[in-house]
DNA sequence: ACATCCGCTTCGATAAATGCAGCGGTCGAA
DNA sequence: TTCGACCGCTGCATTTATCGAAGCGGATGT
């Protein structure tokens, strides 16, 4: 799409920092981006970058129009999807920014799954914590969210909502691994693991154990789920997870702990309020909700569902 | 905006139904033009038109994109509005659908209200009937629409909404002029004249009479309000309108119709579902729902509004 | 059969964007 | 303070893209 140049080139140097570094990136010269750019401003009847003696940085009028930029340019993938898919072809690309307790079985099941039906299709996955993937959604980086207890909830609409409740994750001969459910109290009587602060497991567990007579002591923090979950069989230690992010094997298992003790965890699936998504990522979203309803049927756990746009 | 001209020439040609008499109306040559549109489908990677032996018609594809271009031109004229309110001067341009109603009294005083507090706001008004008002939005030919008993509300977001009787029209010296309140038997009982199907005031009138001893038999039919206005005069026969668009003078006055006999008009003021108003529009809208509302509040009518986003 | 209108192509002319080199300025380290 | 690095910006020659004029072949309606 070469009419999108000039707002491609505005993109590359809002995200350098400066002219000569976006020039190198877009494979130009300085003197023709700058030139875009100061015509761009010209014809556009105001200055969108700020002059700094060590590059450029955007204006408020700049990050109303950088917005507009993306928006813009997102739509145009949307409609080029759409008319793809009169056209009998399935293509596309879908972006999604997810939680990391759905990285190990969750993603890699749902994608291919939705690969086998429609090869076309390609995916990117990019793993963040409940506060940066509404980041994401906002600034178009990614198409769908599907995030344990998100934070700010204004952009971010919701299209599908399940409650899981939160998991000790324990090696197989550990003493608790008796029980069928656990208080929390006898998980953090012993040594435990707890994921760092930006993650929603954190944050429930903070919640819990506030103005009870207990506390947090964890012998590790961590921000990888992968990691805890390999850690608790060297020290005979619990962790913690949503079920969706585990899957029982000879060596590590897990156990429910009681609602009465923990809130259950809301893993949200959400897009950009507002936004119209392109074809595939609307579609991958249905399948996201149908699975995310199945798997609170078989559960009995609360969800709730709203037709994607 | 030198990038969008492309996307212009496509619209052009969309409108002219043939290349050449778009070129002609953007001043280039058929031939240019016919390189910039094939081109840019080559780039696009489908076709957008169709070709026909008198010319071109945009195909399903066009159709998507070319509701694409409208509304990213829009969204960019939002932008460069919001942009220039941040620079302290409000300027910009609001685009109104309205019924005919509305034309005499209603939106001159609004406008020029409006326009004494932000000259630099220019206007276009377009009157319409109901049903094609709210094409007019989804084209984003209209940022608003104020319109009697809109007929599809799938597009159509409503922001306010104000019920009012409808009334009678005639000449001050009418017999039925001494009562405060009608009854539709009575107005019908003489000549009268009604307004052509495609209006909400005919509308209502006719679910009035379905089903009940009464009959719709007017000795004039007319599409312009204003005519009919001017017309009870000379055959002493009674009109219909709602009150917004009528004020009582000498020669002319109006009187309600009870309730139990015709149904209340809805005045809607409604914007296309899911779209960002610029600056401008948005202002507007809230000065009308203001109106509105304080209007609602004298007559006791039943309004409901909702905030403009 | 004929004139008309259409989309599309060719080709030389024209206008626009680009690369190159260089100017003046700010900043941080020597 | 000096010096080198980096910045945005600007003339100038050159390359690249775009345009206008003319014409081709096909479909249409008279």
């Amino acid at each position: 799409m070469r009419h999108l140049q000039t707002l491609r080139l505005i993109e590359a140097v809002a995200r350098a920092g400066s002219i000569r570094k976006a020039a190198e990136d877009m494979a130009i010269t300085s003197s023709a981006l700058n030139r875009r750019i100061t015509g761009f401003e010209d014809e556009f009847g105001y200055p969108i970058f700020e002059r700094l003696p060590r590059g450029v940085r955007l204006n408020p009028a700049g990050e109303l129009l950088i917005q507009h930029i993306r928006a813009q340019t997102s739509d145009l993938e949307r409609v080029r999807g759409q008319v793809a898919d009169l056209s009998g072809e399935r293509r596309g690309h879908v972006s999604i920014a997810c939680s990391q307790a759905l990285q190990p079985y969750f993603m890699p099941e749902q994608i291919s799954a939705y690969r086998r039906e429609h090869p076309g299709v390609s995916f990117s996955v990019h793993v963040r914590d409940r506060a940066s993937a509404e980041e994401d959604l906002s600034n178009f980086r990614s198409d769908l969210a599907l995030v344990v207890e998100p934070v700010y909830l204004a952009e971010f609409e919701v299209l599908f909502a399940l409650q899981q409740p939160i998991h000790a994750v324990m090696a197989a001969d550990h003493p608790l691994a008796a029980r069928a459910e656990l208080r929390l109290r006898d998980c953090l009587a012993g040594p435990h693991v707890v994921p760092t602060s930006p993650y929603g497991v954190r944050h429930l567990l903070e919640i819990s154990v506030r103005g009870r007579s207990m506390r947090l002591s964890p012998s590790l923090e961590a921000d990888s789920f992968e990691f805890m979950r390999h850690y608790v069989l060297h020290e005979g230690a619990v962790g913690f997870q949503i079920p969706v992010g585990l899957k029982d094997g000879p060596e590590v298992v897990s156990r429910p702990i009681s609602v009465r003790d923990v809130a259950p965890a809301h893993l949200l699936l959400g897009q950009m309020r507002g936004r119209t998504l392109p074809v595939a990522p609307a579609r991958f979203a249905h399948q996201l909700q149908a699975t995310l309803a199945a798997m609170a049927e078989a559960t009995g756990a609360g969800a709730t569902g709203a037709p994607v746009r």
